[in-house]
DNA sequence: ACTCTTAGTTAGAACAATTCTAATGTGTTG
DNA sequence: CAACACATTAGAATTGTTCTAACTAAGAGT
């Protein structure tokens, strides 16, 4: 009955971004924004989405997640030539990846500070700069 | 500048690394390391072979890349999912990369400092720290 | 509510980069 | 130079991602 409810947040996000706000959009958005900030694959949130019981097809969860990475809904991260992450903080900031396991952390962009920068060659600009920290190891936390 | 053997540096090379110098090694070693710092993909490696007179398969280029890689000759660049880079210069250093032209340009690892890295998370230390510059916009002069 | 129009979804085919396979060829050692 | 371990190869297989063309649902207007 009450489901409409814990779409609410999700729904204002996407009619702000212009998006219709579909089923599939709602329910992935749920699973993508409600909680903290996450790092997911296109295959691991398609999984997630079957388990929680949501049939969406793998086409779309494709294009939901680039659509909401061309909103700003979300942020892709380039770090592993495999597989592609999208990343629910789009604040500027970086990443430490744990290469064994393939796990992403966020790095608070007002923590690091860079120096010593080259100017860009002509004719082009910064659109941004990555720190990617590559970790060795497995943690078992 | 020895016609006589240009295929010394990289034969010296393959050995210190304990590999077989074949044909193929030496020369896509020689197309890699005579001349300066180059950023290849595998397409692109094994396209210039052909075009150098070398038949070399596209497996072996592959196989190549990463055998070199794996005895520090090479170094892998993450910075597009679509295609794997690979960096004649081992030495500690970033990147540039002009998004829309794919292409790679090194930044000396001492010219940019990094401060306010947090410490590695418990059981993993870091393997690398990559800064990727990302740059839009077309360079021709 | 009903219908139009347009945008979104889908299954499966197509794709591109990379890896694998299993057959053949080559460098090195004794 | 025989013998074996290692390399190379063509082509098939695999993987992550994108495309296609038919279907379905959302929003506007009535």
């Amino acid at each position: 009955m009450d489901q409409d409810r814990p779409f609410a947040q999700t729904l204002t996000r996407l009619r702000a971004a212009g998006l219709r706000p579909t089923r599939q959009r709602l329910a992935l958005g749920r699973l993508l924004f409600d909680g903290g900030d996450r790092h997911v694959t296109a295959e691991a949130l398609h999984e997630e989405a079957q388990k929680a019981g949501v049939s969406v097809s793998l086409a779309t969860v494709y294009n939901t997640l680039h659509q909401f990475t061309d909103v700003q809904l979300l942020r892709e991260v380039v770090v592993d030539s495999a597989r592609t992450y999208f990343d629910t903080n789009t604040s500027d900031h970086h990443h430490f990846f744990v290469e064994n396991s393939g796990k992403l952390m966020d790095i608070d962009g007002d923590k690091i500070a860079i120096s010593g920068l080259p100017d860009a060659p002509e004719g082009t600009g910064i659109a941004r700069v990555d720190v990617i920290v590559r970790l060795q190891g497995d943690l078992r936390s």
